[in-house]
DNA sequence: CATAATTAGTTAAACGTTTAACTAAGGACA
DNA sequence: TGTCCTTAGTTAAACGTTTAACTAATTATG
C-alpha cells in the first residue's frame, strides 16, 4: 500500500483507530492479545505515523530551530559549524531534528523572525553564538524554550552552555609565562563580546598573579569582526611601536593567523623570534606546516550539550536554568616556543 | 492572542475561513476590498498559518531531506558540510528546511530507512556523496524527489550535481606536467568511486596526451578511506621502490597532506625535493605554512545547485534528469613548483 | 424578459492523528 | 441478587488548514 493511514492498520487488525493509537504510545489500558495482533497488521503494512498529523494535535513538532547570524554563518571558520553539527547529532538521539537559519547581524525590531518560529514549527530553539539582545527579547514571547551557547545574554536567565573563556585566557597567558616570555601582547576583537571580554579577563588575571606589568601599548583590540585580515591590522599597530614584544595570545585562531602573516611578511620567525597563540583550534584538522598552538574548544560537545539541554527539557519540562561550562584544553604545537 | 488561527481571522475579517485561506493564496476569486479587509486582519493579529495543519492537507511538508553517510558526516573535512550549508542556503531562497540525516556506510537491506522519510516528513531527498546502491533502490519506491550530490549512480537516472573530475584530474596533472615534471605519481582511494575514478582517467589522459609514460610502480591506491594517514602510507609504499618521482596527484588535500607528511619526516622537502598536488581545497581557509597547490572544488555552490533543481522540481514539476556539472579551477599554491 | 454566464463568496468534507469521555462485560462484595 | 469496581476497548471531538462543490447575486446574452 502506497501510504497507509491508522485507519488501514485499525481495518486489518479489527480494532478502532484509538487502540492502534494506543498501542503505539504503549498505553496500559491494551490486553496483551490486542496490542500483538496490532503490531502485527502496523508490521505488515509498514505503518509510520504521519508527522504532520501528529503535530496538528499534539501541538509537538519534533523539530528544534538553531538560529545563528549572517555573520557567524557565512564566516568559513568551521566553528558555529561543528557546534550545529553537534546538535544534530545529539537530536538523533533524541528523534529530533534541527531547522537552521539565520537572522541577520543587526537584527531590527521591525525584521521578521525566522519562518519556523511563526508557523509554530519547532518545539524549541537553539541561539548559537552572539545575537543582538532584541531578538532575544522577541524570541522569549513565544514562550518556547530556549537554550543559548556560546553567548550568555546578558538580561535573561536561560540555560546556557558557554566555554570557560576566562579559564582559557589564564591558560593560554600561563603558556607563554611559563614559556620565560614577559612582554605579552593580548590582541582582541570586540570588547562588548562576552567570550572575548572573559578571555582578556584571564588574560589580565594571569598577568597579575605572575606579577608582569600589564602594558597598555600591548593590548589592541579590533572593532570589527575578529578575522584573519584584522589580525594581520593588529599585529601592525602593535609591532609598530612595541619591538619588544616576544609572544601575543590572539583571542582567535583567526587572529593569531593574521598575526602570522604579518611577522612573516615582516621578517619576524614564529616561533623563534615571536610566539604566538590563539583560540578555539579551528586550525588543526587540515593544515599543512608549523602548526598553531591554542587552546580547544570542544565545538561538537557544546552543541550536543545544548540539545541534551533542550531534549530533557521537553522530556522532563524541568527547567533548571542551568549553565553547562564545557572545558577547554591547552593545545601546544609549533607556534610557541621558550625564550 | 497567543496563537491565532484562521478562525480568529475570519471572525475579525467578518468571513469564511475559505476566504482567508483563498487570500492567502492570492486567489483571484476575491474581491479587492475583501482581501483587503481580510489582510488587514491578518495583520492585526499577526497571524501565520500552522505549519503542520497545512502538511497535513496539503501533503506537502516544505522540508527538504539531506542524507550522507557516517563516514562522510564525521569525517571532519569540512566537505559535505559546505555542500550542506550551500543546500541550507538555497533553501532559504526557497522557503524550505533541510532535514539532515546520516545512514550507516554499508546500509543494509534490514536497516531502517531515515525517519523523516517514514514520518512523510520531507517533500524530497538530497543525497550527498556515495551512499549504497540497496539505499537508493529504497528511496526511489517512495516516489519522493531524489537528487544526487557529488555522486552519479550507477543504475538510476536521477538529476545529478557533480564536479567535472576527469577535467580536474587533467587539470591537475597537466600543471605538474607544464613545470616540467615528467615522473609523475598518483595516488587514489576507493577506485570504485566514480569521483575518483574519473581523476584518475583525467591523469592517464593527461599522461598519454604528453607522451609520458605510464608507470605502474607510479600509481598508488589505497582500499580504505581516502585519509590523511592513509595518504602517508600510500607515499611510503610509492617512493620506497621509486625514487625517481618528482611530483605526485593526490586524489584528494587529506592525501596529499599524509604525502607531504610522509617526505617531511623522509627529509625531502616540498616543493623543492617533490611537488604535490591534491583536489577539493578543502584545506585552504585556515592553514598556515607552506600552502597546497589543488584543485578547486565549488562546494557551497554544488548543494546551491542541487537545491535548485530540487526547488525547481517542486515548483514545475519539470524531471529535467539534468546533469549538472560544476566547473573545478587550478589554484597553484606553495607545494608545487618548477623542475 | 427568461436564461445563461460570471463573480464573489460560503459550506462542508477531508487530511491523519490524539485523547477525553463513554460503554460493555466481567468479577468482587455486601 | 443488585451494586460497585475494574478492565479493555470504542466513540467522537478536536487540531488548523485546503479545496471541491455549492449558492446567491449580479451581469451579459439571445
Amino acid at each position: 500500500m502506497a501510504n497507509p493511514t491508522i485507519k488501514d492498520v485499525a481495518k486489518m487488525a479489527n480494532v478502532s483507530i484509538a487502540t492502534v493509537s494506543l498501542v503505539i504510545h504503549d498505553h496500559k489500558r491494551i490486553s496483551r492479545v490486542t496490542k500483538q495482533k496490532v503490531l502485527e497488521a502496523i508490521e505488515r503494512l509498514n505503518y509510520y505515523p504521519s508527522r504532520s498529523a501528529r503535530g496538528l494535535v499534539s501541538q509537538k513538532t519534533g523539530n528544534i530551530g538553531f538560529i545563528l547570524t549572517n555573520d557567524h554563518f557565512l564566516r568559513t571558520e568551521p566553528f558555529y559549524t561543528n557546534i550545529f553539527i553537534g546538535t544534530e547529532f545529539e537530536a538523533r538521539e533524541n528523534e529530533l531534528y534541527v531547522l537552521l537559519t539565520t537572522v541577520d547581524s543587526n537584527f531590527k525590531d521591525s525584521d521578521p523572525l525566522p519562518r519556523f518560529i511563526l508557523e509554530r514549527n519547532v518545539d524549541g530553539i537553539i541561539i548559537a553564538g552572539k545575537v543582538p539582545s532584541i531578538l532575544t527579547e522577541k524570541l522569549c514571547d513565544f514562550n518556547l524554550p530556549l537554550i543559548f551557547v556560546d553567548f550568555q545574554p546578558v538580561k535573561r536567565n536561560c540555560p546556557v552552555v558557554v566555554v570557560d573563556n576566562n579559564l582559557g585566557g589564564k591558560m593560554a597567558t600561563n603558556h607563554l609565562i611559563e614559556y620565560g616570555h614577559k612582554n605579552i601582547g593580548f590582541v582582541g576583537g570586540d570588547i562588548d563580546h562576552p567570550s572575548i571580554s572573559e578571555r582578556y579577563k584571564g588574560y589580565t588575571a594571569a598577568m597579575e598573579q605572575a606579577k608582569l606589568t600589564l602594558n597598555k601599548n600591548f593590548i589592541d583590540f579590533v572593532e570589527d569582526y575578529p578575522a584573519r585580515t584584522n589580525g594581520f591590522q593588529a599585529a601592525s599597530r602593535l609591532f609598530k611601536n612595541n619591538k619588544d614584544i616576544t609572544a601575543v595570545f590572539a583571542c582567535n585562531d583567526a587572529m593569531a593567523l593574521g598575526i602570522i602573516d604579518y611577522l612573516k611578511d615582516n621578517g619576524k620567525r614564529v616561533p623563534e623570534d615571536v610566539s604566538v597563540i590563539g583560540f578555539d583550534d579551528v586550525v588543526s584538522e587540515n593544515s599543512n606546516g608549523p602548526s598553531l598552538s591554542t587552546i580547544r574548544v570542544p565545538k561538537m560537545e557544546m552543541g550536543v550539550e545544548a540539545m541534551k539541554l533542550m531534549s530533557s527539557f521537553l522530556k522532563e519540562g524541568i527547567n533548571h536554568n542551568k549553565k553547562v561550562l564545557v572545558p577547554v584544553e591547552l593545545i601546544i604545537r609549533n607556534s610557541t616556543q621558550k625564550i
